[in-house]
DNA sequence: CCTAAAAAGTTACCTAAGTAACTATATACC
DNA sequence: GGTATATAGTTACTTAGGTAACTTTTTAGG
């Protein structure tokens, strides 16, 4: 059963990442884009590095996204005393694109979640938040 | 919250499979190509296009991963009618790491599923399964 | 029987994530 | 103040996943 659990999920994210790239396509984002941009709307200005331990994903990796959202321009460079980091937010352009894509999330993941229990979710969120604790 | 739960699980599964390859170096095997020789332990036999159903990964990635492990000579190909399909078993060295990744792999997950109750872990497992279920 | 459609794999090329090694700047310590 | 260390980010290269377009073989329909 515990086997199963994993496999299952792994399974679960890669599809689910799959389709709403599909819906992404529409606004002209993929969804690494959108968990940069998705933090620079929460927090307004951010360095990579903050970026990174936000999303717990490589610096390499963040550095490439981040680019590319830089190249689209929808985030741009902020000032700041130390000339080794990158503080980065939203642009005008970035906020319409923010908002665009919300919908475009939003409406997929509460079309996922119709008809699960609430209960359940909630019991979900705690197993998926220790399990993660304890990878740590 | 709803929100939350999908980021969280994105990232629970990327660390997952981070720290799980990071166990199986010792090994000498990516989780990728664990769930492939996991599969052909369990089912004898399998065609590409039969993985590709059963992992939900598109048939490039599986036709290039299924290459690797026959590289290592750790799978094999068997005489088919069909003279388009590929099918595939485990060889004797395949199943002798499937053995030792098995290992591996179990004292990984049993790890994580400590102290975690089987009643939240039965309520995970129906969340994901209908979730699944519904990105089909 | 012959041709059109379907199915199995492969190839080429895209994004996503990782590690290792590097540069440049800032900080700590003697 | 000068040197060693730590931090921020980048570059090069790996595996993992995806799509589109292709070849080869099989199946279906006329």
């Amino acid at each position: 059963m515990s086997q199963r659990f994993f496999q299952l999920n792994m399974q679960f994210t890669r599809t689910f990442r799959k389709k709403l790239n599909e819906h992404l396509v529409e606004v002209g984002l993929y969804y690494s884009q959108w968990s940069i941009v998705y933090y620079l709307k929460q927090c307004g200005s951010a360095t990579l590095v903050e970026i990174t331990n936000y999303l717990d994903v490589e610096k390499p990796t963040i550095s490439r996204t981040v680019k590319r959202l830089e190249e689209q321009q929808l985030i741009e460079r902020l000032p700041s005393e130390d000339k080794r980091e990158r503080k980065m937010q939203l642009t005008k352009k970035g906020l319409e694109m923010y908002e665009k894509a919300y919908d475009v999330v939003n409406k997929f993941e509460q079309s996922l979640l119709a008809e699960i229990p609430e209960t359940e979710m909630e019991a979900s969120f705690r197993t998926i938040q220790q399990l993660r604790d304890k990878l740590k």
